[in-house]
DNA sequence: CTGAAAGCGCTTACAG
DNA sequence: CTGAAAGCGCTTACAG
């Protein structure tokens, strides 16, 4: 193991003391001409790279911030994951990838390595599985934002950035309504977090809005989590068997794209025997066929916003809660669209 | 800022030296069942968290690993990436996100960071765009592994994971011909990292091996890097033009993708009118309609592996030259099945 | 078995 | 404008 250079060393070969080179670097105090050209000499010459630790122990402040995600490779997170990332980048944050698969042991184990490691904050892309971390975490009073579900820590509501999940389900089922559906099934994942919970619970309303929830409340809610697409896939056995439903409203594009393939191989037509639509507009969507009809939720402004809210934080001001809400919108494509109804 | 609990205040309560405390929970001398319980019961009261900036410094290591991926959005990155992550956290290390976006000033600002930070090492998912990084990165001694590439740090190589790429290519020009393509156009991304030069190469050669080269090497390679899909729109266009192609060989799936979207677009039958195929077996490969025939690389293994030798070099062992290659599967799909070949 | 001392590489008052 | 001193929270010999 070479020896790192440090300022020490720098402080040397330019005939100056230690502090002199730390003031140089970081402009904390005037220096006369010949000695910053000295010191810069000496940087150069040594190839001196500044040790982050050190400084952020004395200083007691880091520039990395942890994110917690349940799934990198699921494109809905992926996406946000990305913006996230360079949000953070932009500001001068570096970024902990914590991959959780929602699995509350992991999200133990990175919470308790990020505070370890003195992250300057924490941004979460989903509502943790194990609430009970969160008052766990309330000593520590680290800066925290919720994207994508609201939840609390000890007393305190975490600040967060959500959709209006709630309408998004009354848009899905005002859409399967209006073009003829009536015994419109809910299919979804475990519902873990205030998103999934405010689509189911918007799905219920809007039942009742349209006057369909008499004693046609159909819903498919899987126990446990795994792969969305698989999940789908035997979710749609399901709904192969209730001949009653003519629709599909499943709370994610994975779970419509599961389900679709599932009925696709036992022989039913979409979406002329049934319809199907999901929640998300991932980039699959598009390019599955029958093309999926969705609700689209403004993933990468959520993200930012939910990020640049984090950065504020940490800088230091008021921690306010805040909660944004965004409006999603309906994305009508052919998994939805009759023959008759499609344009020649 | 509330003062963080130290190992100092563990110590005051708990009635021993801060040494001790260190002793006890590092396990490193022996101590008495009293004292052992007393500083147990003190961290417990306290809820005590250790510093790892801390000990990083005084030990000088860190458990932090640094991984530079060009855009974890892509699901084939995004594979690999949380293959990596895994992988190290298992492991006990934790891992800085380093997205490029294939920008040379980004990987040049990523590496500094991670120098900075004292990781212990990188792992970088892809060749640097800017390799001269390898040359100011050579000081450091920092261990270092390249998964799917191959390149040189000053003068060492540094150990590598990486496919048969050459292999693959030829796999996919022998499945074209088999069908009858006699006219196979080779469609791609800039080729800036070894991957894609490899693919590249091995598609002549196999031309070559078949007697096809003769007035027939046509290929659509793009000048600059973005979107996938969008790319691979535009090529679709050049191809379009192009009567004479039969066969499509793209490098990468979504470039097939978007090539197809725009055959459609122009009302030309895949794989009727001509056929066309994939590299690497990204999870939408076989959700698009036609399905498309790809290329298969073991990439989760690619990424396990090539995290496990760094994680050997990280603990110390010899750091000896290492490149493993894996071979590559052809996947046949829709996209080059004609009705004629297609099971009943 | 336990503690006093030194030091990791920095920053930050404070003298001069 | 520059440097001596103290200290961030730990670990690691080394005495006793």
């Amino acid at each position: 193991m070479k020896r790192h250079v440090t300022m020490k060393d720098v402080a040397k070969l330019a005939g100056v003391s230690q502090p002199t080179v730390s003031n140089v670097i970081n402009g904390t105090s005037q220096v006369t001409d010949e000695v910053f050209e000295k010191v810069q000499k000496a940087i150069r010459e040594l190839g001196y790279v500044p040790n982050a630790l050190a400084k952020s122990l004395k200083q007691n402040k880091t520039n990395t911030v942890g994110m917690l995600i349940p799934d990198i490779e699921n494109g809905y997170y992926s996406e946000i994951a990305k913006e996230v990332e360079q949000t953070l980048r932009e500001n001068g944050y570096f970024t902990f990838l914590c991959n959780t698969f929602y699995k509350p042991e992991l999200e133990k184990l990175y919470i308790n390595t990020l505070i370890q490691n003195n992250v300057s904050g924490i941004i979460m892309c989903y509502g943790l599985v194990d609430k009970s971390i969160f008052g766990d975490i309330a000593n520590f009073d680290i800066p925290m934002v919720c994207i994508d579900d609201r939840t609390t820590a000890g007393k305190k509501m975490i600040p967060s950035v959500e959709i209006n999940n709630v309408h998004g389900s009354k848009l899905a089922v005002e859409h399967l309504y209006s073009i003829g559906a009536r015994r419109i099934c809910f299919a979804s994942e475990p519902l873990y977090n205030t998103a999934l919970e405010s689509r189911h619970e918007g799905f219920v309303l809007a039942l009742n809005e349209y006057g369909l929830d008499s004693h046609h409340l159909i819903e498919f809610i899987e126990k446990s989590e795994y792969g969305k697409i698989d999940m789908g896939y035997n979710l749609g056995a399901k709904i192969f068997l209730n001949m009653e439903i003519d629709a599909v409203f499943a709370s994610n594009d994975y779970l419509a794209i599961g389900i679709m393939k599932r009925l696709a191989d036992h022989g039913v037509k979409i979406p002329d025997d049934i319809v199907i639509m999901g929640y998300d507009d991932v980039l699959v969507s598009k390019l599955v066929v029958p093309s999926l009809t969705t609700i689209s939720q403004p993933k990468r402004l959520m993200a930012k916003r939910g990020t640049q809210k984090l950065i504020t934080i940490m800088k230091g001001s008021e921690v306010k809660y805040m909660e944004i809400s965004m409006e999603p919108t309906l994305i009508i494509r052919d998994s939805t669209m009759k023959k008759g109804q499609r344009p020649a």
